[in-house]
RNA sequence: GGUCGCGUAGCUCAGCUGGAUAGAGCAUCUGCCUUCUAAGCAGACGGUCACAGGUUCGAAUCCUGUCGCGAUCACCA
C-alpha cells in the first residue's frame, strides 16, 4: 500500500467524521519545493461537497491527519493546499524494502496474453538510415517497457522484400554491376544494393535525357514526333536488354505493342492540342519509360516464379539481410521473429476471398475488390487489384493473421510505423475488426514523427540521407574525442576504451532520440553534433560511473538495514527516495502510453536530484558510520535504477568514463 | 478542399486524466576542483504557453473557431 492509498483512506474517514459527507476521490500532488511538506492534498474539489472556506477545511483535515496517521508529523495550509510532512521513518522503511531488489519497479508476474511489437520494417533495396534508427529505438524500447510492466513480448519485424523498388536495384545491378559482390568490393551488402537503387534512378534519368535530346533534333527535322519517340524508346529497350539478356523476344513484342497503344491513345486524347512536345516528354518519363517498363517486366517475372529472376532476388536480398544484421547488432537491438511480405501476401488474398463471401468486401465490375468504410466515416479502400494481385493492405491483413496463427498466445500487437501511415493503420485495424478477429481491438499503431534534416525530408534516391552506420561511427568518434580530452580513461586497454566510447556515443544518440515524445517530429542537424552535456545520455551515464567509483572504494559492510533511530534523513536524501518511489508508476505510465520519453525524463530527474545530493553532501565523508552506510546504499539504489531505466531505453551504462 | 498531428524562453524539449509564482538543457553571464570523477554543482538572464472566444472557484492542459507548419486522402509500399 502506498502512502497515498493510506492517506486517501484517512482523508475520506476524516471527511465523513467531521462533516458527515462522502468523498469519492482525494487529489494529491508532490509538495512544491518552496513549501514545507512532502505530499499535498488539494482541497478545492472538496468544496463542492461541503460549502466552506478552504483554509478552515485544510486546518481541520490537517489536525485530524496529524492525530490519526502515524506517518504525518506536521502540516501547513497555503490557500487551498494542505501540505503534509511525512515522517523520515516512512521513507526509510520504503527504502529498506527496495534496496536489495535489483529489479525494483519491474513487474515479474506476466500476463497470459502476449504482445507482439513490430518495428524496423525495412525495404530491401537500401541501407538503414536515421529514420529507421528512430523506428528501431522506439520499437525496441517500447518492447522492453512492456516487458517490465508485466507483459510477455515478442519482437518482430516485417520485411518489405518484394515490389517494384526491389526490382529496380536488381535491374541496375544486372545492367551495370559487372558481377560485383560484397566480397569483391568489400562493401556491406545493403550499401552495395543501395548503390544500385540510386544508380537505377540516375541512369534512367540520363537515358531519358538522351532520348529527349535526339527527339528535339528530330522534331526540328519535322519527322513524326510520336514515331520518333517510339523508335528511340525501342532502341534503348533493345540495347539495355542486350546487355542482360533476360527479356527476350516476347517482352520486346509486348513493349512494342504497348508503345503502339500509347501512340493511339495519345493522338486521341490530345488531338486538339497544337504543341504536343512537352506532353510527349512527360509521358516518356512516366508512361513509356523503358527503364520503368523493364523493372515492371522483372516484377512480373518474379511473381511468375522465373528461376533466374528469383535467384537474383534471393542473392541480392541476402546481401541486404547480412548488412541489416550488422547494423542491428551495432545499434544493439534484436528480434524474436521475422516476417516477409513475399510470404504473407498470399494469406492476405485468401482472407480477401473469405471476406467477399461474408460480405465484408465487395467486387467492382472490373474485378477489383473493395471495402466500404463510408459508414465509419472513412473512404472506400481497395484490397485487391483488378488483375487479382495484392496491394499493401492485402499483405498487411495476411501478416497480422499469420502472426496470430504462429503465436496463439498473442492478444495484441504494436506497430511501430511513421505517422505518414496513420490512415493506413486506421483502415487496417478496422478491416481486421470487420473480418471478425477478436484480437483486432488490441492493435496499436505506435505512430511517430519523421526525422527531418534542415534541408527537409531525407530521400534515398537523392542521397540526402543520414546513414545509420555512419551516424553510429560518428557518435563513437565524438565520444572518443571528448573522452581523450578529459583523459579519465588512462590505464584502460584500447579495447576497453573502444567499448566505453561506443557505450557513450550510442547513449548520446539513443537518448537524444528517445527523450522526445514519439509523436513529435525531430529535426536533426548533422552539422551540429548531438550534445554530451546537460539533459543527455552521457550526463546520466556519467552519474552512474561516478557512483560506481564510490562503490569501488567502499571497504565496509553495507548489507545492514538501518532504521529511523539509527539515522535521520537529510533533505536531499529524502528527495532522492521520493524520486525512486516514482519508478514503478513511471514504467506503467510509459507502457500505457507507449512512450520511452517518460522513462528518459524520469531518469534525468532522478539523476539531477542525485547530482545535487552528491555535490552538496559527502557520501564517504559522512559524519558517522550509519550515515555513511545509508548514503552508499542510497547511491547504489540510484545507480541500479539508472541502469534499469536505461536498459528500458536500450542504453548501456559504463563502469567508468 | 476533407481528415489527422504539431505550435511552450533565442535554440532543443518537459509539463497536457485542469490546481500554488509555467520547468529543464543548450547558448550568454557569476561563482565552485587541496575533500567521493567539474561530461558536475550553485546562481543570474530569458515567457502574450500561436491567436480569439467558451466551460470552470481555477486553463499551457478541456471545447469551438482562426492562423502557421507537417502528414495523408493511389489498382505505390
Amino acid at each position: 500500500m502506498t502512502i497515498q492509498d493510506t492517506l486517501s483512506q484517512h482523508v475520506k474517514t476524516a471527511f465523513s467524521n467531521l462533516y458527515q459527507a462522502e468523498l469519492d476521490t482525494v487529489e494529491f500532488q508532490a509538495t512544491r519545493k518552496e513549501f514545507e511538506g512532502d505530499i499535498t492534498v488539494v482541497t478545492f474539489p472538496m468544496l463542492r461537497v461541503v460549502k466552506m472556506n478552504p483554509a478552515q477545511l485544510g486546518e481541520d483535515l490537517g489536525n485530524y491527519l496529524v492525530r490519526h496517521v502515524a506517518e504525518v508529523t506536521a502540516f501547513n495550509v497555503v490557500k487551498g493546499f494542505l501540505n503534509l510532512v511525512i515522517a523520515d521513518g516512512f521513507y526509510l522503511n520504503f527504502f529498506n524494502g527496495i534496496k536489495d531488489n535489483d529489479t525494483f519497479g519491474f513487474v515479474k508476474e506476466l500476463d497470459d496474453k502476449a504482445v507482439m511489437v513490430e518495428y524496423s520494417s525495412p525495404n530491401t533495396n537500401k541501407p538503414l538510415h536515421l529514420g529507421h534508427v528512430r523506428n528501431v529505438l522506439l520499437g525496441y524500447s517500447v518492447a522492453e517497457i512492456l516487458k517490465a510492466s508485466g507483459k510477455k513480448v515478442y519482437k518482430t519485424q516485417i520485411i518489405n522484400d518484394r515490389g517494384i523498388h526491389i526490382c529496380k536495384s536488381m535491374l541496375a545491378w544486372r545492367l551495370f554491376g559487372n558481377g560485383e559482390t560484397p566480397e569483391s568490393s568489400g562493401l556491406k551488402g545493403d550499401k552495395l544494393v543501395g548503390n544500385y537503387y540510386v544508380k537505377f534512378d540516375r541512369e534512367a534519368k540520363k537515358a531519358i535525357a538522351q532520348i529527349e535530346d535526339s527527339f528535339y533534333r528530330n522534331a526540328k527535322e519535322k519527322q513524326d514526333l510520336l514515331d520518333s519517340i517510339v523508335e528511340a524508346s525501342l532502341n534503348l529497350y533493345k540495347e539495355l536488354d542486350k546487355s542482360i539478356n533476360i527479356f527476350q523476344e516476347l517482352e520486346f513484342v509486348k513493349y512494342k505493342f504497348l508503345l503502339e497503344r500509347w501512340k493511339y491513345e495519345f493522338v486521341k486524347k490530345y488531338k486538339d492540342v497544337d504543341d504536343k512536345t512537352s506532353l510527349i516528354i512527360e509521358d516518356l518519363k512516366k508512361v513509356i519509360n523503358p527503364f520503368q517498363i523493364l523493372a515492371q517486366e522483372m516484377l512480373r517475372k518474379w511473381e511468375a516464379g522465373d528461376k533466374e529472376v528469383v535467384a537474383l532476388w534471393e542473392m541480392m536480398n541476402n546481401w541486404v539481410y547480412e548488412g541489416f544484421e550488422t547494423t542491428y547488432k551495432n545499434i544493439g537491438v534484436d528480434f524474436d521473429s521475422y516476417y516477409y511480405e513475399s510470404n504473407t501476401y498470399l494469406l492476405g488474398k485468401e482472407f480477401v476471398t473469405e471476406g467477399l463471401k461474408t460480405g465484408v468486401f465487395y467486387k467492382k465490375e472490373d474485378g477489383s475488390v473493395w471495402c466500404d468504410l463510408t459508414p465509419d466515416g472513412l473512404d472506400e479502400k481497395i484490397v485487391l487489384r483488378s488483375d487479382g494481385t495484392a496491394v499493401y493492405m492485402t499483405q498487411d491483413i495476411g501478416t497480422a493473421i499469420q502472426r496470430i496463427k504462429d503465436c496463439p498466445d498473442v492478444g495484441g500487437m504494436v506497430y511501430t510505423v511513421g505517422n505518414e501511415q496513420d490512415y493506413h493503420f486506421k483502415v487496417l485495424f478496422l478491416i481486421l475488426k470487420k473480418l471478425g478477429f477478436e484480437w483486432a481491438k488490441n492493435l496499436y499503431h505506435l505512430s511517430y514523427g519523421m526525422v527531418d534534416l534542415p534541408s527537409g525530408k531525407m530521400k534515398s534516391r537523392e542521397g540526402t540521407v543520414v546513414d545509420a552506420d555512419d551516424l553510429i561511427t560518428e557518435m563513437t568518434t565524438t565520444a572518443q574525442d571528448i573522452s581523450q580530452e578529459l583523459g579519465k580513461l588512462d590505464g584502460y586497454s584500447e579495447d576497453e576504451k573502444q567499448d566505453i566510447y561506443k557505450i557513450i556515443g550510442l547513449g548520446a544518440l539513443k537518448y537524444f532520440i528517445l527523450k522526445v515524445d514519439p509523436k513529435k517530429r525531430i529535426l536533426f542537424d548533422p552539422k551540429e553534433s548531438v550534445d554530451f552535456q546537460g539533459n543527455t545520455g552521457p550526463f546520466i551515464q556519467y552519474t552512474y560511473a561516478r557512483i560506481q567509483a564510490i562503490l569501488r572504494k567502499v571497504d565496509f559492510d553495507i548489507s545492514v538495514t538501518l532504521n529511523a533511530v539509527e539515522t535521520s534523513l537529510h533533505d536531499k536524501e529524502k528527495e532522492l527516495i521520493k524520486q525512486l518511489e516514482l519508478f514503478p508508476e513511471v514504467i506503467q505510465q510509459a507502457a500505457a502510453n507507449h512512450s520511452p520519453a517518460l522513462v528518459a525524463n524520469y531518469t534525468y530527474d532522478l539523476v539531477k536530484e542525485f547530482n545535487s545530493f552528491y555535490q552538496n553532501v559527502s557520501i564517504l565523508g559522512a559524519d558517522n558510520q550509519n550515515e555513511k552506510i545509508f548514503r552508499v546504499q542510497l547511491a547504489q539504489s540510484v545507480a541500479n535504477t539508472i541502469k534499469n531505466a536505461f536498459g528500458l531505453l536500450g542504453i548501456n551504462v559504463p563502469e567508468r568514463m
